[in-house]
DNA sequence: CATTACAGGTAAAACGTTTTAGCAAAATAC
DNA sequence: GTATTTTGCTAAAACGTTTTACCTGTAATG
């Protein structure tokens, strides 16, 4: 089953391989192909049912037509959602998508790095890991193009697609003030990365613009790296030691389960004796009794201006880097209401 | 940022490129390549870091050490949590993965093949879609490795990976019937496929072995293709229309979701009104309230049995095929217990 | 009519590997 | 001391493209 190459076309067209690559790859006019010619070529090619070995191209061109998307965790909704979404509008342009998790460590994002480099990938997408900075900065030189997703490195100039961050949670935190609570606690992950770091600065805005206590001892930052079981242990102590808390706003998706679960193995009840905010839309949140508000991420518009950046940078490299930070949407759902 | 090549590495050692390669490929001794020349070419290769261009490899030995999984949905938990198992554990054998969802469309599943055959993979993991029987025989005759999962055709010999359907499906609808519950319903995708069959035989002899009624009005197969809105609709049509239902089994993860919703704006009390079983587990499952009773998916043997099998494949093909059936495990909740 | 221009193509190199076939020198056999 | 075998290595072809440089014949130009 060796596929059909270049080579069978020509000697049915009784051409050379150069003729049928110069009209197959559209540039008849320009190479002064006679019509004639052209249309026999492009008739036996489509008979045939000719496909352009990928990987004698890649090897010529220097171009695969693929491209790498690097996340932090496949298996996370979130992440999977953009994975389709990616696939979706890769596919638009002819690009294919090798895909990696970084379970957000640096290492991994490395070796990811590292075989995506000599696969030949074209363009990359990655959520970067916290010192992954030095390789972003290699590529860069490299004139690889590349977008980074999710968060960023401040300190290096570079084509990138995040949400408002500090704006989700600010409306977050704002939200359950104006709805009366008093004391609210975040929980979050023990990052600096820009993501995480602007998380924790709107809630800490919202609470001093509302006039509402701010503390460390408020804030709650746990290793990524825990099963659920020591993430529904380490929420239920951190909740327990605050006097008085009333209210809390998780910062992601995950962590959000594990403080629903944990919650309700308190004997708490959510939205009552406190009130909880998410983060990324779930259906578990929509369906869950009581229903949980979140802070949503247009997960559509990311995924898209992600794939249409990077697309434009591989066709038309420019100097100027592109920085996309879409708005968050508050969802209100029960969690949150005092009633 | 050219790479570094096999030639500038015979050029430092003063060798030959044919003897780098040797070299590089472990065979040394074979080639009676001298321990000196061999040791200094391994360290020269070290030093520069060297990684062989896998075009030029592909190109020359048809192998690119890439295999193509294609799902149904990567948005999907299951699948999701699938790809990322398959990622690691193809990983262990310096495989990469290019993913692609078919949406239960065969025309996109087609096309997934399609280029997934251009891009010269080496092996297939492939979630079958309804008529993609001579696909997959195709492939099997040209002798492209390939393992089915999830799904599989009784007609056509080839590896396999699935889940023991009929039992899945059986023990929930026997678990419902000896909770009491005696009008049994089950929703399920209108799918010819092994999957759904057996899942649905699985419910039909659950009641068959308790005395239960079965009628054809006690099924409904929806279409895959419905939003959620469109499938919450079909779902109170046919719930409303049955005479003293008082169970129902979803047999996809996500109809178990509409199912939830459905049942609770029908304001029916899930595991009072009406008893409920859903299929595979999920964040939401274990959450909700009540919680919900499903059949759960070993999803790590499911996802290490298609490597394993695939990597055999792939190094030492062979005459038989290998068909695996994992056993489902019932995860007994609130959904479904009359008190 | 001699020159130039252009139309319509092709030969061959290159991309970086792997692999087959073979060569020269050293070692062994008789 | 010649014939054979073994050792240690290499030249060159091949994988399927793309692309550069050129070639040949005809038409236009002066």
């Amino acid at each position: 089953m060796k596929g059909i190459s270049i080579k069978d076309i020509a000697k049915q067209a009784g051409v050379s391989p150069t003729t049928v690559s110069f009209v197959l790859n559209g540039k008849a006019k320009e190479k002064r192909i006679s019509e004639q010619v052209s249309k026999k070529i492009q008739k036996i090619a489509t008979r045939l049912k000719y496909k352009p070995n990928q990987l004698a191209r890649g090897l010529r061109t220097g171009k695969t037509k693929t491209i790498g998307l690097i996340v932090e965790d496949i298996a996370n909704n979130f992440f999977a959602s953009l994975a389709k979404i990616v696939e979706d509008e890769a596919d638009k342009y002819g690009y294919k998508v090798l895909y990696g998790s970084t379970e957000d460590n640096t290492e991994k994002a490395k070796g990811l790095l590292e075989v995506l480099k000599y696969r030949q990938v074209d363009g990359y997408i990655i959520t970067p890991t916290k010192n992954l900075d030095k390789e972003i900065e290699q590529l860069q030189t490299a004139a690889k193009p590349l977008v980074l997703m999710d968060r960023y490195f401040p300190h290096v100039s570079s084509h990138y697609v995040v949400l408002d961050n500090f704006k989700g949670a600010y409306d977050a935190t704002a939200h359950l003030a104006k709805q009366g609570y008093k004391k609210i606690a975040i929980v979050t992950i023990a990052s600096d990365q820009t993501q995480m770091k602007d998380r924790l600065d709107g809630f800490a805005a919202a609470l001093k613009d509302h006039k509402l206590t701010f503390s460390k001892s408020l804030i709650k930052r746990l290793p990524f790296d825990l099963d659920r079981e020591s993430f529904n242990n380490e929420i239920k102590k951190f909740l327990t030691s605050i006097k008085d808390i009333d209210a809390v706003f998780f910062a992601t998706n995950y962590l959000g389960i594990s403080g629903i679960e944990s919650i309700r193995s308190l004997g708490w009840r959510i939205g009552k004796e406190i009130g909880l905010v998410g983060f990324d839309d779930h259906d578990l949140f929509r369906l869950h009794s009581p229903s949980i508000t979140c802070v949503s991420q247009p997960i559509h518009a990311i995924g898209k201006n992600i794939v249409d950046v990077l697309m434009k940078e591989l066709n038309h490299p420019s100097a100027h880097t592109q920085q996309i930070v879409l708005a968050p949407e508050l969802i209100v759902r029960e969690s949150s209401s005092r009633t």
